[in-house]
DNA sequence: ATGAAAGCGCTAACAT
DNA sequence: ATGTTAGCGCTTTCAT
C-alpha cells in the first residue's frame, strides 16, 4: 500500500484501517457502522470519528458478497424512448434513490431475444430485484428468477401465469370515457388506433373501446379498428388507411403517445382540420399535449406513480418476502382540451 | 445445501460444482471459462459441458470483489423526462449492453445537492466509470474520483478544469445556421429563448446566436433575449413576455425541446399564426416536431450518438487508462420544415 | 497445463 | 459488549 501511494494512486479506506485508528476490532467498526445497538456509545462515537477522518466508505461489493444480497434493483423497460416509460424510470429511480437504493436500468427496445438477456445481466448483477413490463410472450425466464426468490413487480403490462406484484393503470376505464366522450359529441364513427393485441395493455384498450359502444348502442366496426405496433410510424400507416375508407371516421382514439404523433402527422397531410373533420383522442397526456394546436385531449396516464409504486411494493416485499401478492390498479383522467371541438359546438355542427 | 433444497429454494451453482462435476480444480474451471489460453482443449471442452448442464452463471459479486472492478458503468443526467437525455441514455445503454457492461442510471434533477447524492451511490456501487451531464459549478466531487482512478466522461455540457474525456455537440454552430435561415428569411427581430448562462450549452447557443446576427449585420437586442430555466414554463413566461414587447420579434429561436413546447403554447394563446406572424426554429428535433401544426423547423442534435460515443470512449478507456483526454464534439443538423414558412413563400411576405 | 491455496472487504457466528 | 475467526465465490499467484 504504501508503495502505491508513492505512485500517487489514492486507496480507500477498508474496515481495518478503521478499526486500528479507533483502537477496536473490524467487527465492531462494522456494527457500528450500521447501527447495531448491541455497541456502547462511546466505542461508537470513536469509530465514527475515525471513519470520518479517513473519509471511509465502505465497500458495498464485498458486503453484497457477504450478506448475498445487493442495494440495486433493475428495471426492464420496452422503449426507453417511449416518455409513459421515462416517467416510470423517474418514478422508479425517485423511490429507490431515496431509500439508497440503485437502479439497473436495462432496455429490451421490445425485442424478446433483448429481454432475455436483460434478464441475464440483471441476474449476474445479482439485483435484489427487479421491476420489469415485459415484450415475451413466455414468463418461463422470469419464473427461473421467481424460484430463485428474486422478488419481481410487473408494471403496465402484465402477464397471466405469473404469480408476482403487479401495478397498471384503468386503461380499460379510461378508453372507455374517452370514447364515451367522443359518443356525447354525437360522434357515430369512432375509428381505433391500436397497438398489437397480444400486449395485455392493448387488450384492455379495445375492451374499453368495445363497452363504450355498446353502452351508446354504436356497432363495432372492424374497418374502423386498426391493429399496428405501438410505433409512430405505423399508426401514421393506419391513419392514413382510415382517411382513406369509403366512408372515413369522424373521430378516433389512438391508444398511445407516440402513435399519437403518427396519427397527428397523417391527418395535417390531408385537408381535414381538427376538430372540425375530425375529432381526436390521444392514451398518454404528454407534455407536448398542450403546445399542440390544436391542444389534445388525452387520457392521462400517471406513469410517474407506476414506476414509484412499483419500486415501493418491491422494497416492501423485500422486507417480507412471504407476503402475498399485490395487485394495484392506479386511475386514468380524461384531460378535455380542444381536438374535439367544445361540446357546445361540436352538438351545433353535428 | 442440502437441507435448502429440501425447502425447495434454487441456489445457484458455483465454480466449485462445475469443478466437481468436470472432475477438475475451481481454477481450471475460471481460466476455462474466462478463455484464457492455456488450457487443454479437451478440459475447456468438459468444463464448458459440465457449466453448461448446471447452467451455471459466474457470480459476479464475488469476481468484482476479486478483480477490485465492476462491469457496470454510471451515469448522471439532469432531467431523464427529457428526451434529449432519454436518447442518451438509450446510447449509452446500447453499447453498454453490446459489451455486457450494466448501466447504473441516477438522475439529478438539475439539483446540485442530489446530483452529489447520485455520485456517492456510483461510487459505493463500485461502477468501473462514470457518463455525466452535471448541474454542478464546482467539479470537486468528479475530481476526487478521478483521483480514484474512475474514468469519467462528460457529455453536452461540460466544465471547464476537469480533465476528462468529454462529448458535444456543436451548438454554436447550429444555432449559427438556425439564426442565419431566419436572416435569409429576412426577419430583422430575431428573438432568442435561453437557457441559464452558468452552463456551457447556453454559452454556445447565445455565441452561435450572436455571431450569426453579426455576419448579418443586425444589433443584438437585449430586450429580445431571455435567459430561464431549461423548463417548458419558463419558456411559456419568456415568450409571453417577447410577445408583450411594443415591438415584438417576427421570429424567434427556442434553445431547448422543452422550452419549444412552452414558447408554442404562449404563441398559440395569442392571435398570432405561425408561419405568418412569426417563424419558430427549436433546438433539438423531438418525435412531436413532424405532428405539430405547422411542423417545426429544428436543429437536430444526436442525443443516441452522444450517449454511444461517450460509453465507446469509457470502454476505451478502460482499456488504456493513460491514454490522453479526448474531446468529441458531434454535429447538428439543421431540419427545415414549415414552421419558418417557405422561404419563397416568406420573401414575398417580407 | 493444472492444482492448491491465498485473499479481495466485509459481516456474522461463535467465543469470551 | 467486544474480539476472533470463518467464509461469501471468485481469480490469481505460486507450486508442480
Amino acid at each position: 500500500m504504501d508503495y502505491m501511494r508513492s505512485l500517487h494512486v489514492k486507496v480507500e479506506p477498508t474496515v481495518a484501517d478503521v478499526a486500528e485508528l479507533a483502537g477496536v476490532s473490524t467487527a465492531t467498526v462494522s456494527r457500528a457502522l450500521s447501527g447495531s445497538a448491541t455497541v456502547s456509545e462511546s466505542l461508537r462515537k470513536r469509530v465514527q470519528d475515525a471513519s470520518r477522518k479517513l473519509s471511509y466508505k465502505p465497500n458495498r461489493i464485498a458486503r453484497n458478497l457477504r450478506t448475498r444480497q445487493t442495494r440495486a434493483v433493475g428495471l426492464i423497460v420496452p422503449d426507453i424512448e417511449n416518455p409513459f416509460y421515462t416517467s416510470i424510470v423517474r418514478g422508479t429511480e425517485d423511490v429507490l434513490q431515496a431509500a439508497d437504493y440503485s437502479l439497473v436500468l436495462t432496455n429490451s427496445n421490445e425485442e424478446p431475444a433483448r429481454e432475455r438477456r436483460c434478464l441475464d445481466t440483471l441476474r449476474a448483477e445479482g439485483v435484489a430485484g427487479i421491476v420489469f413490463s415485459s415484450c415475451l410472450q413466455q414468463m418461463t425466464d422470469y419464473q427461473e428468477l421467481l424460484d430463485l426468490q428474486v422478488p419481481l413487480v410487473a408494471v403496465s403490462r402484465i402477464s397471466a401465469g405469473l404469480n408476482v406484484d403487479t401495478v397498471t393503470v384503468a386503461e380499460a376505464e379510461g378508453t372507455r370515457l374517452a370514447v364515451a366522450h367522443l359518443v356525447k359529441l354525437r360522434h357515430k364513427r369512432i375509428a381505433l388506433i391500436n397497438g398489437p393485441i397480444s400486449l395485455s395493455t392493448a387488450r384492455e384498450r379495445l375492451r374499453g373501446y368495445e363497452s363504450a359502444l355498446a353502452a351508446a348502442g354504436l356497432p363495432v366496426r372492424t374497418e374502423l379498428m386498426q391493429f399496428t405496433d405501438f410505433r409512430q410510424m405505423g399508426a401514421y400507416a393506419a391513419m392514413k388507411t382510415l382517411l382513406q375508407l369509403p366512408n372515413p371516421p369522424t373521430a378516433v382514439f389512438v391508444t398511445s403517445n407516440l402513435m399519437t404523433l403518427g396519427a397527428l402527422q397523417a391527418i395535417h397531410e390531408s385537408p381535414l382540420d381538427i376538430p372540425r373533420d375530425i375529432a381526436v383522442i390521444g392514451f398518454d397526456d404528454m407534455a407536448w399535449a398542450s403546445s399542440l394546436k390544436p391542444p389534445l385531449t388525452a387520457v392521462a396516464q400517471p406513469g410517474f406513480d407506476v414506476g414509484a409504486t412499483a419500486a415501493r411494493l418491491l422494497l416492501e416485499r423485500l422486507n417480507a418476502p412471504a407476503r402475498p401478492t399485490r395487485h394495484i390498479m392506479l386511475d386514468t383522467r380524461l384531460i378535455v382540451r380542444a381536438s374535439c371541438g367544445s361540446p357546445a359546438g361540436k352538438s351545433a355542427a353535428a
